[in-house]
RNA sequence: GCUCCCUUCGUCUAGCGGUCUAGGACGCGGCCCUCUCAAGGCUGAAACACGGGUUCGAUUCCCGUAGGGAGCGCCA
């Protein structure tokens, strides 16, 4: 009989959810899934100042996006300050925690001791057996963790391995601040112990916390949750990850036109490895994730694999959705309200029609948006330079001789007009790309596009014809 | 500085003592397909950081060195 497993998700709302954070809500998420348990969401807010509700908004939003649903209603981290608080209390009453009185001064010329003698410790524990009758008017204590002074910590991490500190480094946190609110370490015990948290999946930044919260638990003869501290994602350069690699707010990558299963695909992949597999579905996903195949070393955010992949998740999805997928993300894109202001069904139909062609040639929706350009655009359309270079006057000839045979067609489609146009190369005695490439720039504005019959097709006898026709008046 | 962690192609990774003339993917080069661009197929270049051990045998285990990272708050 095993224990239901519970993990957690905890941000804090200090900013958006970057693509470090999604990746741990992704492995916590994918843990749940994997092993039939919950994952939670707690809103670490108890820092005041820097906490935001529309951070908090740009993290339920960006989890959202990436379909990483939480169990139960969020729990705010603040809320909770008085159950922190009586657990400092009863740490208090049991002896396994006391009242430090040190100033600020004194704290920081300890921490310069320490430093300048090579330890670790930085606090000496000065108020750890003083009696509380020595204590300085006026002043309002901390409390502090009675942490063991001697023997070692262990941590058996799920990614790390056996990880050992020497009691002797570590020294005594401080669990109350003087202004009675909790500090980090001893509300994230309390509530991961409180939740029934079974296993704390997040960054390895963490690492370090994780055995002084170890402490905490044990002077609180509480269970410890399994860790697995997974490793940081880095710029492509190595570095931390900055703004002008990948350090954006999920909400960035959707506007990028990255799918949401791409981003999924791509971030799994970053620190987990099932075999030679590349391509996962949700379920595969599911299936298959497991915290020791893990890896401990930190990876680089490379936007060319997120973008072929994209790309596999572009071609793989039905054409009725990439256009309404297109069409949810016209309000976050620069001019995308060109084309959200003529969408009509009969224009959505067309778009849908043309998916086909387009899908196969883009790696993102921003590139999708563009390509369909051609389908939406009003005549006379608007051609770009190449295409210009293109429509030379014989190309013009060529188009307005072909334009006869083009009207004569009843069948619009493309069959049908590809029949027509191949047997005018055929006896013009040109190859089928001379007379191509014009009707592509004619009938699109540029050089490239899917192929030229599905133009055809997709643009509709009228339109395509006019298009042709624009091209072969002679200015 | 101290504590802890990491180190396989440019990048993400497979590998858990012999199967490694080190595999896959992205990217890059070539060829094929072809109305353009893609997609697709085939193909090429490309890595076990270094030095010691342990072992009959190390990419795999241990110890150093170098490089990288994280943490070291009355922030989270």
């Amino acid at each position: 009989m095993t224990e239901p497993v519970v993990t957690r998700f905890a941000p804090s709302p200090t900013g958006f959810l970057h693509i470090g954070g999604a990746r741990t809500a992704l492995f916590n998420w994918l843990y749940a899934r994997h092993t039939g348990g919950k994952m939670l969401l707690r809103i670490e807010d108890t820092d005041r100042e820097r906490s935001t509700t529309a951070a908090i908004n740009a993290i339920i939003d960006g989890l959202t996006w990436l379909g990483l649903t939480w169990d139960g209603e969020p729990v705010f981290q603040f809320s909770r300050a008085g159950r922190h608080r009586e657990v400092a209390e009863q740490l208090l009453a049991a002896g396994k925690a006391y009242r430090c009185y040190a100033s600020a001064e004194e704290l920081t010329a300890m921490r310069e001791a320490a430093r300048r003698e090579g330890r670790s410790k930085l606090y000496d524990g000065r108020w750890r057996d003083r009696d509380p009758s020595e204590a300085p008017p006026g002043v309002k204590p901390v409390i502090r963790l009675k942490a063991p002074l001697t023997g070692e910590t262990v941590i058996e991490d799920q990614v790390q391995g056996r990880v050992t500190w020497q009691n002797s480094d570590l020294d005594d946190l401080v669990l109350l601040r003087s202004d009675g609110n909790p500090t980090y370490m001893l509300a994230v015990v309390v509530d991961d112990h409180d939740m029934d948290v079974t296993h704390v999946i997040r960054g390895d930044d963490h690492f370090t916390n994780a055995a002084r919260q170890k402490q905490i638990y044990d002077a609180l003869g509480w269970n410890v949750p399994r860790f697995a501290h997974i490793p940081l994602i880095h710029g492509p350069d190595g570095s931390k990850l900055s703004k002008r690699h990948g350090a954006l707010g999920v909400d960035a990558y959707r506007a990028m036109g990255y799918l949401p299963e791409a981003m999924r695909n791509y971030l799994v992949r970053l620190g987990w490895a099932h075999g030679d597999q590349e391509i996962f579905t949700t379920e595969e996903m599911i299936a298959a994730f497991d915290l020791p195949a893990i890896g401990r070393s930190p990876a680089r955010f490379d936007f060319a694999k997120l973008e072929s992949l994209n790309g596999h998740y572009i071609r793989q999805t039905a054409d009725i959705d990439l256009v309404a997928a297109l069409e949810g993300l016209l309000p976050h894109i620069a001019g995308g309200d060109q084309l959200a202001t003529r969408m009509t069904p009969a224009l959505r139909a067309k778009l849908i029609a043309a998916m086909p062609g387009l899908k196969e040639r883009a790696k993102t929706l921003i590139e999708l948006f563009e390509t369909s350009r051609f389908v939406w655009t009003d005549r006379p359309i608007e051609i770009d330079e190449k295409a210009l270079a293109l429509l030379t006057p014989q190309a013009k000839a060529s188009i307005g001789a072909l334009l006869p045979e083009l009207q004569a067609l009843s069948d619009w489609t493309a069959p049908a007009v590809e029949m027509v146009v191949r047997g005018f190369a055929e006896r013009s005695g040109a190859k089928l790309g001379a007379v191509a490439q014009p009707l592509r720039a004619a009938l699109t504005g540029r050089t490239t596009s899917p192929p030229i019959f599905d133009v055809l097709a997709v643009l509709g006898r009228d339109e395509s014809l006019a298009r042709l026709a624009d091209q072969t008046v002679t200015s």
